[in-house]
DNA sequence: GTGTAACCGAGACGGTACGTCCAGTCTTAAG
DNA sequence: CTTAAGACTGGACGTACCGTCTCGGTTACAC
């Protein structure tokens, strides 16, 4: 029979919301790379080894934030008109909305760049943008409604339109929405 | 037309030698990350000043390394045959390779990673693996040849394969060449 | 009255007693000039940034050994005994003592250059020697004694002793004890 | 027979002087601690290796601006008025006008910095002030005239004069003249 | 109630790397 | 053969952060 139960206070929600809210806020303001432990804690009014207690690295702090949308929206969802094409196209538009943002690109490139040092954060950036999940979905639901091909790749389709438009910032292409539009429609015309 | 020559030592072909040549084997070795500028000067026996001398910035060097071929090959060649899918297969499969060597995603993560922290780099990377030079031509003889629709979005298709490899390896996923082929396959039937 | 102390860890004695040990050690092998914070750190086995924390430069650090006898002593009394000349005289030798060991000369002279450069050096290489303390001491008690006129300026013979001796030092003549003792004889025959 | 002739330009006296002239401008301006090689050859308009062919180090460029009164003047003459006190009174006044001037204080303890580095500026710096040659005439003088001992330690003399001010000015004192004037009085009062 | 164990802020610690300055040597083209 | 210019290796500078540790103080459960 084991104790669960251990003494002493347990994490406070407010070092952890400030922790979280500083990250994000420093995230968005100077990118990934200039992205410090000891700023965040500075940043937070809290002691490193609050950080450290809670989170292994910079990326999980990332990934985290990540998760609860502190970082960009959540509720990327694809909507079902019967309209394949289309449906994809809206999604789409909403994603492209937060590079349209002032420093949209530079955003996405931390983003990137905080995926290739932590799993966590890779894992979760196409979640986070509904590629799985919502897009996933609608892309199944065309399957079934004879939209699109019985055996279409759907993941490597929304890992496609994903990277594409990573490629494109990773390249300081000047943003154009369109190019990414008609992707898409070229994926799904027929 | 003036002399536009200065009198003085010239700059030491040796050290940029030794220090590109220490770039890309510590870059290989040990990720971009962990690549420093002490390190390099180190590994090339050469002063750090001559490295800042001549490159403003890690990324810098790093897009140096990747123009000249040393981080990756730089011949990604797409053959025509007349088969377009064919074709773009081959091509494909030759870059998917690199993943397929031991430290092949890692690799291809740090040419990300220095790709957001560098402009040169984002630019070089698509160029070196031939996706706009060679797989922009081959794509736009298939439109010629009728295999391809007449606006198919030539660009966009490049930076889709290739972003569908980034974010699969971004994600840490198993290694798996045929998913990327199969999106290659869906891109070009009809 | 207030607690002026605030919770944290505190500084380290060990870091410190190493650091000046190490100091002490280093300018004595190695002289003013050559003495640099990195080896000082390195000897000491501490980190650079545990050395500016405390002391804002090399001449901080060397005045505090010097204050507190690390690097020469600091225990340079002038005796009592009646007879004025001969009592600057036992003091004078006890000075003249560390000029005489394998590398006073140099020693002398690195103290002088740290006193170039740090202004509580300078300030406190005539307190270590005793200079205005004991010596001024003693020959207010000779004026006293009716030895010495009644507006002998007190101070100004300590530094012309003192300051003989680092002349010398400076022109790296031959060590000869007994010219600054002549002095000294001259100074006090009446 | 030798020919004393070889082909090519001799040492340029141009260049020479332009050394001299931004080692003595630098050395007032910022100091002997803040002069570096590059920085007079920058200032000189002339190439470091034309510094290092002609002069070994730092030092023994101050030690040929000193000897050549370019960092202060080189004619401090006593006069010989038959007043023994006075008259050293009076070089010592020539003297101490030096420290007078704004940045007098700092100009001594470069110049003493030089010292303790070169032996040769050691050597000159007594020379320069006249220590030496015509304060040592003037008390030999003194002693023929029956207003000195016999016996008077006369080089240690202008060593304690001299040393005085100097240490002095290593302790950062508010300048005094007064006080080192007092100190000569006291020498030569019988 | 009182321990006491885990929390918290603060920040000192040994380190690594940064990007800069300068030392002293070497190399080039011009005179 | 000297010169102006400046690239070279190398060492030290003073700063920024890393991740660990050590404090004094504060909960809040277990006894």
């Amino acid at each position: 029979m084991v104790n669960e139960h251990r003494s002493g206070p347990v994490r406070s929600t407010a070092a952890r919301e400030a922790i979280l809210d500083a990250t994000a806020r420093l995230f968005h303001n100077q990118g990934y790379d200039r992205l410090t432990i000891e700023g965040i804690a500075k940043e937070a009014g809290v002691g490193k080894q609050t950080i450290y207690r809670w989170w292994p690295s910079r990326g999980a702090l990332i990934g985290e934030c990540l998760a609860e949308g502190r970082l960009i929206p959540v509720d990327f969802v694809v909507p079902y008109t019967g309209d394949l094409s289309g449906d994809v196209e809206a999604w789409l538009r909403s994603v492209l909305a937060i590079l349209d943002e002032p420093q949209g690109g530079a955003l996405l490139r931390s983003l990137v760049a905080a995926a290739t040092e932590d799993a966590g954060v890779g894992q979760h950036l196409g979640e986070s943008l509904g590629v799985e999940e919502h897009l996933g979905s609608r892309l199944r639901a065309g399957i079934r409604d004879g939209q699109l091909a019985e055996d279409a790749p759907v993941a490597q389709i929304g890992r496609a339109i994903l990277g594409a438009i990573i490629v494109e910032s990773l390249g300081r292409e000047k943003r154009d929405s369109e190019g990414v539009v008609r992707l898409a429609r070229f994926l799904f015309a027929r």
